[in-house]
DNA sequence: TTACTTCACGTTAAAATGACGCAAACAGGT
DNA sequence: ACCTGTTTGCGTCATTTTAACGTGAAGTAA
């Protein structure tokens, strides 16, 4: 070898995050108004650069605790981009990550934060800085595949959640009416809930079950179909 | 910022690729016997330094055509490797790709390669060197599950195909029987071919009708089941 | 009590699936 | 020309799954 192998140029390598959450059945993203340019005063996705000791996991806990003080999240790949114009700066690779939150569970609810942090209706996003749009609608696209066969929909939910709950979860991010009862049916024939025994007591009407996800769940045991337009 | 944007040292990219190759009812890997440290005399994948202005595609024609002398094939990105301790030069990063081709077409069968570069069955794996089993692993498991519900079969056979050729690839690959009936029942119903109106001729018995893929055919328009093990 | 809502559990016709049967088409031998 | 063995293409049918919808119990509010 002529050179050194440290001594090539190589481009950056960024992680994105596309954090969802799910509030007041309205599915979000976590999104950051940058104080610096490129992009300045743009809204764009929490992202950091990779250390060189860190693994993507590593900088993900890192992006998600000092921006937004959350740690303990489903946190999944979702793909690397390449478009060589995609950072102003100079050639940045960016590997996105898509996380699943409760937003109870951290205390941010939409309006609740800083001004430079906030909660975006995933059908009201503003502009997006750098190819952001894409990871984005990249993200939305796989969560929308996912929940049709593996249970990630508890992910954004309380610990303790109802049928109608999970139901209205699934309506929601799919943009489509789902049967109630043949819902029912089949989350409960899959096992995909356990059944507490407990009710859920306030104002509603009739006291609905309480459930929580089933952790023993074998894969590939659900599929929920739906109309893809 | 103190200093300028690339001074930063930064984690090299790789781009290793897992090309499959279907043939006399065998599913293989295209493997190199390295030359240099490190894994020198080991198997790995092909794969290769990103350059700075290269995309992944790029990098990826570029390993195709030099190691391979191949071009135009189906390609697609599986996921991003970051192991630290992946390779023993330093830190790498790779972007893993699988490739998707018919060996007939490049005149490169089995055994046919010069001493280091050959076609391994995928059930005879030699040892690999780096993490490039991992990489193989998820590769193969992703084409696996693909196959039940996206046309790619066609991408590993000739322009024409019998539906009995198709039904043993798609055997071969899931490793499962399934009905032959069956299969071309879903296959028609799906459109997922179109018959040419001509008959293979030679050795069989009757002569089966020859399909070619359906270009037009919509997404998501057929769902093989199979029993996963 | 009545009116209204949600929740839990059924019912039924239509569609998809899985497991086969069978005859036509072909090669090769007698 | 006839028989034999194999592959190919098409069909049948019982069972399972799905989609669409009914209904009464449990609760709130008036």
């Amino acid at each position: 070898m002529a050179k050194l192998f440290h001594e090539y140029k190589n481009p950056s390598l960024a992680v994105d995050l596309v954090i969802f959450g799910y509030h007041d059945n309205t599915l979000s993203v976590l999104l950051l108004n940058r104080k610096e340019e490129p992009f300045k005063d743009c809204w764009t996705l929490p992202g950091g650069f990779l250390q060189m000791e860190e693994t993507f996991l590593g900088t993900c806990y890192r992006i998600l605790k000092t921006k937004t003080g959350m740690d303990d999240v489903f946190l999944e790949q979702l793909y690397s981009f390449d478009n060589p114009g995609r950072d102003p700066r100079g050639r940045v690779i960016a590997v996105g990550y898509y996380a699943l939150i409760n937003p109870a569970r951290f205390n941010i609810i939409a309006g609740s934060m800083a001004n430079d942090v906030k909660w975006f209706d995933v059908h009201k996003m503003p502009k997006l800085g750098f190819d952001h749009r894409d990871i984005f609608q990249l993200a939305l696209q796989r969560l929308k595949s996912k929940i049709l066969y593996d249970p990630v929909g508890f992910e954004l939910l309380d610990e303790l959640f109802t049928i109608t709950e999970l139901h209205e979860l699934y309506e929601c991010i799919l943009e489509t009416t789902i049967d109630r009862r043949n819902f029912r049916r089949k989350i409960l024939d899959a096992e995909y809930v356990i059944n507490t025994g407990t009710k859920r007591e306030g104002l509603q009407n009739r006291h609905p079950e309480l459930y929580k996800f089933n952790k023993k769940l074998k894969k590939n045991s659900f599929q929920i179909n739906v109309n893809v337009s």
